[in-house]
DNA sequence: GCGTAATCTAATCAACT
DNA sequence: AGTTGATTAGCTCATTACGC
DNA sequence: GCGTAATCTAATCAACG
DNA sequence: CGTTGATTAGCCCATTACGC
């Protein structure tokens, strides 16, 4: 999904933030962070914000092509380094629970924000300025609203639920079913009757490994 | 949920049509019609529309009126009076076959109209007109739209069908099920074993009458 | 607990040198 | 043309975790 | 067949005589 | 203030029927 007609492209992407180049010291400073810590929390990035003084979520975008692009996929489930200083306990957990706050949108702005959804779903850096400023909101946030929630959101929602009613069959035992939840019902309770069954149960599909 | 504070019904209620006021001989000609057919189809009406000289969706309403005021009630499911003339066949049937054609939207109208519709959603008649020449649609298509679709449509949709999702668990056998659906399916396997079960099934909750 | 804002990765676009 | 900031998708909505 | 525009009823609002 | 045109809801989406 590539190559496509170049005027839709023009359409998309119209109108973007104007690229920010940093300086040297100021790069010297997040490649110093970078090295100690490559997932700042948002007190962390807040703090590089204003000693570089640049947007926070500049900062942010920084974070995430630099690790993209400088090795360190993969980010570590809980900590991957722990035979580094363990002494103040409190300090070192700047890990992943630090986060900014959920910002908590009213129902006129979130009005507001679902109409300029419908009427352009990529509106441009003008554009999203325009709204934060309209409703009182961080840019920042505003880009970041419309893909996370909005129709496009219940749309999807709608189109899983109606395939997971459609879902293809199961069998377990020697009977059918529809869908994964009530063949997991099925299951637990009967394990006690047929307790060698393994069952590897995910989110959507399962497996019934043993027969009856 | 009738008296509400007045405030808000300002907000519903303004800008609503200017009351038209029919002539004498307007009336005479309704009346007249309506006594020989409360029930006249689209062609009947733009007839009576010319010959009138008013707009259509004023008859409809003038109809609808009428018919909830001066009795006749209970629209008849066929032809209520098979006692009456049944010689041209064809003739006759003018009752319900004959209607509006279907105004198909494209998305862009649709857009606007959705768009118009989150922002107010019932727009007074100015903005139904503006709307109208502006998509290029008659203003009593415009009126009528916004309860027919549109997002509260999805909404509701979305919402039935979480309830579905989330319906009170069955009991069927031995075995408990949440999905109406999947207690179908576990009869339909098991109905010729167990013959005598009497099952109720609608489309929104299924009964079990018999035991095993 | 559910809803959903925040966050993340991978890929791509695009401005600047 | 390479570097790197910005944007977008994420497809049985990506994953996580927090506010209400 | 499904999606949905058209149509309907019952109730209420509200302008005008 | 009654008559009557206009509007609104229709609560497990009011019902009907037509276009695609």
């Amino acid at each position: 999904m590539g190559q496509d007609s170049p005027s839709d492209k023009t359409m998309v992407t119209k109108g973007r933030r104007s690229r920010t180049s940093f300086t040297e010291e100021q790069l010297e400073i997040l490649v110093q962070a970078f090295s100690q810590n490559p997932y700042p929390g948002y007190t962390a990035k807040q703090r590089l914000a204003v000693e570089i003084n640049a947007e926070e979520s500049r900062i942010q975008i920084w974070f995430q092509n630099r690790r993209a692009r400088h090795g360190f996929l993969k980010r570590p489930k809980k900590k991957l380094d722990p035979s580094k200083d363990h002494a103040s306990p409190k300090e070192k957990i700047q890990d992943g629970r630090d986060r900014r706050c959920r910002t908590s949108y009213t129902s006129s702005q979130l009005q507001t924000l679902k109409n300029a959804f419908t009427e352009n779903p990529y509106p441009g850096i003008d554009s999203r300025e325009q709204l934060a400023e309209k409703i009182g909101v961080p840019e920042s946030r505003v880009q970041l609203f419309l893909p996370e929630t909005g129709m496009a959101q219940k749309d999807q929602e709608m189109k899983n639920i109606q395939e997971k009613t459609n879902q293809n069959t199961h069998i377990a035992g020697n009977f059918e079913y529809k869908s994964v939840l009530d063949l997991k019902l099925y299951l637990s309770e009967t394990e006690d009757t047929v307790a060698t069954q393994h069952v590897t149960f995910s989110k959507r599909s399962a497996v019934v490994a043993s027969g009856v």
